[in-house]
DNA sequence: ATTAATCCCTGGAGGC
DNA sequence: TGCCTCCAGGGATTAA
Protein backbone atom coordinates (compact mmCIF):
# COMPACT_ATOMS: atom_id res chain seq x y z
CA UNK A 1 0.00 0.00 0.00
CA UNK A 2 1.51 3.13 -1.48
CA UNK A 3 2.19 6.06 1.29
CA UNK A 4 4.36 8.71 1.05
CA UNK A 5 7.94 6.86 1.59
CA UNK A 6 6.80 4.62 -1.45
CA UNK A 7 5.38 6.95 -3.55
CA UNK A 8 8.52 8.94 -3.41
CA UNK A 9 10.49 5.77 -4.42
CA UNK A 10 7.78 5.39 -7.20
CA UNK A 11 8.41 9.11 -8.14
CA UNK A 12 12.53 8.80 -8.34
CA UNK A 13 12.20 5.47 -10.24
CA UNK A 14 9.70 6.95 -12.92
CA UNK A 15 11.83 10.13 -13.73
CA UNK A 16 14.95 8.19 -14.04
CA UNK A 17 13.05 6.42 -16.81
CA UNK A 18 10.48 8.47 -18.34
CA UNK A 19 11.94 11.85 -18.49
CA UNK A 20 11.80 13.17 -21.80
CA UNK A 21 9.66 10.84 -23.58
CA UNK A 22 7.28 11.91 -25.80
CA UNK A 23 3.54 10.15 -25.82
CA UNK A 24 2.46 9.02 -29.11
CA UNK A 25 -0.62 7.01 -27.67
CA UNK A 26 -2.46 6.11 -24.54
CA UNK A 27 -4.96 2.92 -24.39
CA UNK A 28 -7.25 2.83 -21.37
CA UNK A 29 -8.66 -0.63 -20.76
CA UNK A 30 -10.65 0.27 -17.40
CA UNK A 31 -12.15 3.58 -18.09
CA UNK A 32 -12.74 4.56 -13.98
CA UNK A 33 -9.53 4.70 -13.65
CA UNK A 34 -9.22 8.19 -15.33
CA UNK A 35 -11.65 9.96 -13.17
CA UNK A 36 -11.39 13.40 -15.51
CA UNK A 37 -11.65 14.50 -18.23
CA UNK A 38 -13.58 12.29 -20.59
CA UNK A 39 -11.27 9.49 -21.67
CA UNK A 40 -11.21 10.16 -25.59
CA UNK A 41 -9.85 14.01 -24.40
CA UNK A 42 -7.27 12.73 -21.75
CA UNK A 43 -6.26 10.10 -24.15
CA UNK A 44 -6.41 13.18 -27.39
CA UNK A 45 -4.71 15.64 -24.48
CA UNK A 46 -1.90 13.78 -24.05
CA UNK A 47 -0.59 13.30 -27.80
CA UNK A 48 2.89 14.54 -28.12
CA UNK A 49 3.52 15.34 -25.14
CA UNK A 50 6.27 15.22 -23.35
CA UNK A 51 7.32 14.48 -19.83
CA UNK A 52 9.79 16.82 -18.34
CA UNK A 53 9.79 16.37 -14.83
CA UNK A 54 7.65 13.79 -11.93
CA UNK A 55 7.10 15.65 -8.92
CA UNK A 56 4.81 14.39 -6.07
CA UNK A 57 2.61 16.08 -3.52
CA UNK A 58 1.58 13.89 -0.15
CA UNK A 59 0.58 10.41 -1.66
CA UNK A 60 -0.11 12.03 -5.21
CA UNK A 61 2.28 11.67 -8.40
CA UNK A 62 2.40 14.54 -10.83
CA UNK A 63 3.08 13.75 -14.08
CA UNK A 64 4.48 17.28 -15.36
CA UNK A 65 4.16 17.41 -19.51
CA UNK A 66 4.41 20.22 -21.90
CA UNK A 67 1.24 22.00 -21.61
CA UNK A 68 -0.80 19.34 -18.92
CA UNK A 69 -0.02 18.44 -15.18
CA UNK A 70 -1.65 14.34 -14.84
CA UNK A 71 -2.21 13.96 -11.54
CA UNK A 72 -1.59 9.78 -10.30
CA UNK A 73 -2.92 8.02 -7.17
CA UNK A 74 -2.20 5.10 -6.69
CA UNK A 75 -3.66 4.15 -3.74
CA UNK A 76 -3.87 0.51 -2.61
CA UNK A 77 -2.10 -1.44 -5.30
CA UNK A 78 -1.46 0.63 -8.31
CA UNK A 79 1.94 0.38 -9.80
CA UNK A 80 3.75 1.55 -12.81
CA UNK A 81 5.83 -0.82 -14.87
CA UNK A 82 8.00 0.54 -17.92
CA UNK A 83 8.79 -1.57 -20.75
CA UNK A 84 12.08 -0.28 -22.52
CA UNK A 85 11.14 -1.87 -26.09
CA UNK A 86 7.72 -3.67 -26.79
CA UNK A 87 8.98 -6.84 -24.42
CA UNK A 88 6.87 -7.17 -21.72
CA UNK A 89 2.97 -8.71 -22.10
CA UNK A 90 0.00 -6.72 -20.81
CA UNK A 91 -2.03 -8.76 -18.41
CA UNK A 92 -5.33 -8.14 -17.13
CA UNK A 93 -4.24 -6.00 -14.38
CA UNK A 94 -3.05 -3.46 -17.11
CA UNK A 95 -5.61 -0.81 -17.34
CA UNK A 96 -3.76 2.16 -19.11
CA UNK A 97 -0.83 1.78 -21.38
CA UNK A 98 1.71 4.97 -22.13
CA UNK A 99 3.11 4.45 -25.79
CA UNK A 100 6.05 6.13 -26.12
CA UNK A 101 7.52 8.04 -29.87
CA UNK A 102 10.48 5.47 -29.17
CA UNK A 103 8.83 2.16 -29.01
CA UNK A 104 8.99 2.36 -24.96
CA UNK A 105 5.74 1.68 -22.89
CA UNK A 106 4.76 2.73 -19.53
CA UNK A 107 2.14 0.07 -18.13
CA UNK A 108 -0.58 1.10 -15.37
CA UNK A 109 -1.27 -1.88 -13.39
CA UNK A 110 -3.68 -1.92 -10.34
CA UNK A 111 -5.20 -5.43 -9.32
CA UNK A 112 -7.87 -3.53 -7.16
CA UNK A 113 -8.82 -0.75 -9.82
CA UNK A 114 -8.31 1.88 -6.94
CA UNK A 115 -6.36 3.91 -8.47
CA UNK A 116 -6.99 7.21 -10.15
CA UNK A 117 -5.59 9.56 -12.78
CA UNK A 118 -6.95 13.27 -13.54
CA UNK A 119 -5.51 15.73 -16.42
CA UNK A 120 -5.32 19.06 -15.81
CA UNK A 121 -3.86 22.07 -17.21
CA UNK A 122 -0.48 23.04 -16.64
CA UNK A 123 0.34 24.11 -13.41
CA UNK A 124 -2.50 23.46 -12.36
CA UNK A 125 -2.71 20.48 -10.33
CA UNK A 126 -2.14 22.22 -6.97
CA UNK A 127 -6.13 23.79 -7.71
CA UNK A 128 -7.39 19.93 -8.23
CA UNK A 129 -9.44 19.41 -5.01
CA UNK A 130 -7.38 15.95 -3.95
CA UNK A 131 -4.61 17.90 -3.49
CA UNK A 132 -5.64 21.51 -2.11
CA UNK A 133 -7.58 19.66 0.48
CA UNK A 134 -3.87 18.62 1.65
CA UNK A 135 -1.71 19.64 4.81
CA UNK A 136 1.84 20.39 4.67
CA UNK A 137 4.73 17.85 3.79
CA UNK A 138 6.06 15.90 6.82
CA UNK A 139 8.97 18.29 6.99
CA UNK A 140 9.97 20.74 9.38
CA UNK A 141 10.60 23.69 7.03
CA UNK A 142 6.68 23.57 5.95
CA UNK A 143 5.18 21.28 9.10
CA UNK A 144 5.38 23.68 12.25
CA UNK A 145 4.77 22.16 15.46
CA UNK A 146 2.67 25.05 16.93
CA UNK A 147 0.33 24.93 14.32
CA UNK A 148 -0.42 20.81 14.37
CA UNK A 149 -0.19 21.64 18.56
CA UNK A 150 -3.34 24.16 18.12
CA UNK A 151 -5.08 21.85 15.27
CA UNK A 152 -4.75 18.50 17.92
CA UNK A 153 -6.31 20.89 20.50
CA UNK A 154 -9.64 21.94 18.72
CA UNK A 155 -10.10 18.01 17.62
CA UNK A 156 -12.54 15.09 19.80
CA UNK A 157 -11.21 12.78 17.24
CA UNK A 158 -9.22 9.68 17.62
CA UNK A 159 -5.91 10.55 17.07
CA UNK A 160 -5.33 7.71 14.39
CA UNK A 161 -7.76 8.36 12.24
CA UNK A 162 -7.21 11.93 12.05
CA UNK A 163 -3.56 11.17 11.12
CA UNK A 164 -4.81 9.83 8.13
CA UNK A 165 -7.05 11.79 6.81
CA UNK A 166 -4.21 14.10 5.05
CA UNK A 167 -5.59 17.46 6.46
CA UNK A 168 -3.20 17.70 9.26
CA UNK A 169 0.10 16.53 7.65
CA UNK A 170 0.24 14.18 4.33
CA UNK A 171 1.75 11.40 3.91
CA UNK A 172 0.40 8.52 6.48
CA UNK A 173 -1.06 5.91 5.40
CA UNK A 174 -1.65 2.63 8.02
CA UNK A 175 1.52 1.12 8.06
CA UNK A 176 3.40 4.72 9.44
CA UNK A 177 0.31 5.66 11.18
CA UNK A 178 0.79 2.74 13.25
CA UNK A 179 4.48 3.23 13.36
CA UNK A 180 4.88 7.30 14.37
CA UNK A 181 2.02 6.72 17.11
CA UNK A 182 4.08 3.54 18.64
CA UNK A 183 7.19 5.55 18.40
CA UNK A 184 5.58 8.27 20.18
CA UNK A 185 3.76 5.75 22.78
CA UNK A 186 0.24 6.97 22.27
CA UNK A 187 -2.43 4.78 22.13
CA UNK A 188 -4.41 4.93 18.65
CA UNK A 189 -7.47 5.72 20.15
CA UNK A 190 -6.83 8.73 21.91
CA UNK A 191 -9.05 11.48 21.61
CA UNK A 192 -6.82 14.24 19.67
CA UNK A 193 -7.46 16.87 22.34
CA UNK A 194 -6.19 14.51 25.36
CA UNK A 195 -2.94 14.63 24.26
CA UNK A 196 -0.62 17.01 26.17
CA UNK A 197 2.09 19.31 25.44
CA UNK A 198 4.82 16.21 25.73
CA UNK A 199 2.71 14.10 23.85
CA UNK A 200 2.20 16.22 20.78
CA UNK A 201 5.75 17.30 20.49
CA UNK A 202 6.79 13.54 20.36
CA UNK A 203 3.80 12.64 18.13
CA UNK A 204 5.48 15.48 15.49
CA UNK A 205 8.93 14.04 16.32
CA UNK A 206 7.97 10.87 15.21
CA UNK A 207 6.05 11.59 11.90
CA UNK A 208 8.69 13.52 10.90
CA UNK A 209 11.39 10.74 11.64
CA UNK A 210 9.51 7.64 10.65
CA UNK A 211 8.69 9.25 7.24
CA UNK A 212 12.30 10.25 6.40
CA UNK A 213 14.09 6.63 7.89
CA UNK A 214 11.36 5.38 5.57
CA UNK A 215 12.06 7.81 2.45
CA UNK A 216 15.85 6.99 3.16
CA UNK A 217 15.18 2.92 2.83
CA UNK A 218 13.35 3.22 -0.77
CA UNK A 219 9.79 2.55 1.20
CA UNK A 220 7.96 -0.82 2.82
CA UNK A 221 7.77 -3.58 0.28
CA UNK A 222 5.16 -5.95 1.90
CA UNK A 223 4.94 -7.95 -1.17
CA UNK A 224 6.83 -8.80 -3.85
CA UNK A 225 6.53 -7.71 -7.22
CA UNK A 226 9.08 -8.50 -10.18
CA UNK A 227 9.90 -5.13 -12.10
CA UNK A 228 7.29 -3.17 -10.04
CA UNK A 229 8.71 0.09 -9.70
CA UNK A 230 9.04 1.24 -5.91
CA UNK A 231 8.87 -2.05 -4.92
CA UNK A 232 12.30 -2.49 -3.78
CA UNK A 233 12.43 -1.06 -0.52
CA UNK A 234 13.69 -2.09 2.82
CA UNK A 235 11.93 -0.58 5.52
CA UNK A 236 10.03 -3.98 6.63
CA UNK A 237 12.57 -4.60 8.75
CA UNK A 238 12.45 -1.60 10.84
CA UNK A 239 8.74 -2.18 11.44
CA UNK A 240 8.24 -1.96 15.29
CA UNK A 241 4.05 -2.26 15.63
CA UNK A 242 2.45 -2.67 11.95
CA UNK A 243 1.83 -6.35 11.29
CA UNK A 244 3.74 -7.34 14.50
CA UNK A 245 0.52 -9.00 15.75
CA UNK A 246 1.99 -11.33 18.78
CA UNK A 247 5.47 -10.38 18.42
CA UNK A 248 7.50 -8.90 21.21
CA UNK A 249 7.32 -5.21 21.63
CA UNK A 250 11.05 -4.05 20.77
CA UNK A 251 10.89 -1.34 23.78
CA UNK A 252 8.90 -3.40 26.40
CA UNK A 253 8.65 -7.17 25.03
CA UNK A 254 4.89 -7.11 25.38
CA UNK A 255 3.32 -9.08 22.66
CA UNK A 256 1.88 -6.28 19.88
CA UNK A 257 -1.77 -6.75 19.69
CA UNK A 258 -4.07 -6.11 17.04
CA UNK A 259 -7.46 -4.45 16.92
CA UNK A 260 -10.23 -2.31 14.79
CA UNK A 261 -10.16 1.37 14.68
CA UNK A 262 -12.09 3.67 12.03
CA UNK A 263 -11.99 0.21 10.29
CA UNK A 264 -8.64 0.23 9.74
CA UNK A 265 -6.10 -2.83 11.61
CA UNK A 266 -4.64 -1.25 14.22
CA UNK A 267 -1.35 -2.03 15.45
CA UNK A 268 0.06 -1.32 19.03
CA UNK A 269 1.48 -1.95 22.79
CA UNK A 270 -0.85 -2.40 25.38
CA UNK A 271 2.05 -1.42 27.82
CA UNK A 272 3.64 1.07 25.94
CA UNK A 273 0.93 2.85 24.51
CA UNK A 274 -1.87 3.04 27.49
CA UNK A 275 -5.13 4.57 26.62
CA UNK A 276 -6.21 7.60 27.71
CA UNK A 277 -8.99 10.02 27.73
C1' DA B 1 -19.36 22.43 10.89
C1' DT B 2 -17.48 17.61 12.22
C1' DT B 3 -17.51 12.74 12.27
C1' DA B 4 -18.93 8.09 10.91
C1' DA B 5 -20.36 4.77 7.52
C1' DT B 6 -20.39 3.15 2.75
C1' DC B 7 -18.43 2.22 -1.56
C1' DC B 8 -15.13 0.92 -5.00
C1' DC B 9 -12.36 -3.76 -6.29
C1' DT B 10 -9.80 -8.40 -6.38
C1' DG B 11 -7.05 -12.08 -4.56
C1' DG B 12 -5.56 -14.63 -0.83
C1' DA B 13 -6.48 -17.02 3.49
C1' DG B 14 -9.16 -19.80 6.42
C1' DG B 15 -13.31 -22.65 7.63
C1' DC B 16 -15.90 -26.64 6.62
C1' DT C 1 -11.24 -30.00 -4.29
C1' DG C 2 -14.61 -26.40 -3.94
C1' DC C 3 -17.52 -23.11 -2.08
C1' DC C 4 -18.25 -19.56 1.16
C1' DT C 5 -16.97 -15.61 4.08
C1' DC C 6 -13.78 -12.43 5.62
C1' DC C 7 -10.00 -9.31 5.15
C1' DA C 8 -6.75 -5.88 3.11
C1' DG C 9 -7.69 -0.14 2.99
C1' DG C 10 -7.16 5.48 0.53
C1' DG C 11 -10.08 8.62 -0.28
C1' DA C 12 -14.54 10.30 -2.50
C1' DT C 13 -19.12 10.33 -1.37
C1' DT C 14 -23.14 10.09 1.40
C1' DA C 15 -25.48 10.17 5.77
C1' DA C 16 -26.16 11.62 10.36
Amino acid sequence: MPELPEVETVRKGLLHLVKGKTIESVEVRWPRIIESPEIETFQRNLVNQTIEDVQRRGKFLIFKFTNFDMISHLRMEGKYDFDPNMQDTLDKHTHVIFNFTDHSRLFYNDVRKFGRMVLVPKDESSQYKGIKQLGPEPQPDVFYLETFQEKLKRSAKAIKPLLLDQKLVTGLGNIYVDEALWEAQIHPETPASALNESETTRLYQAIIDVLARAVEAGGTTIRSYANALGEAGTFQVSLNAYGQTDLPCPRCHTPIIKIKVAQRGTHYCPTCQKRKG
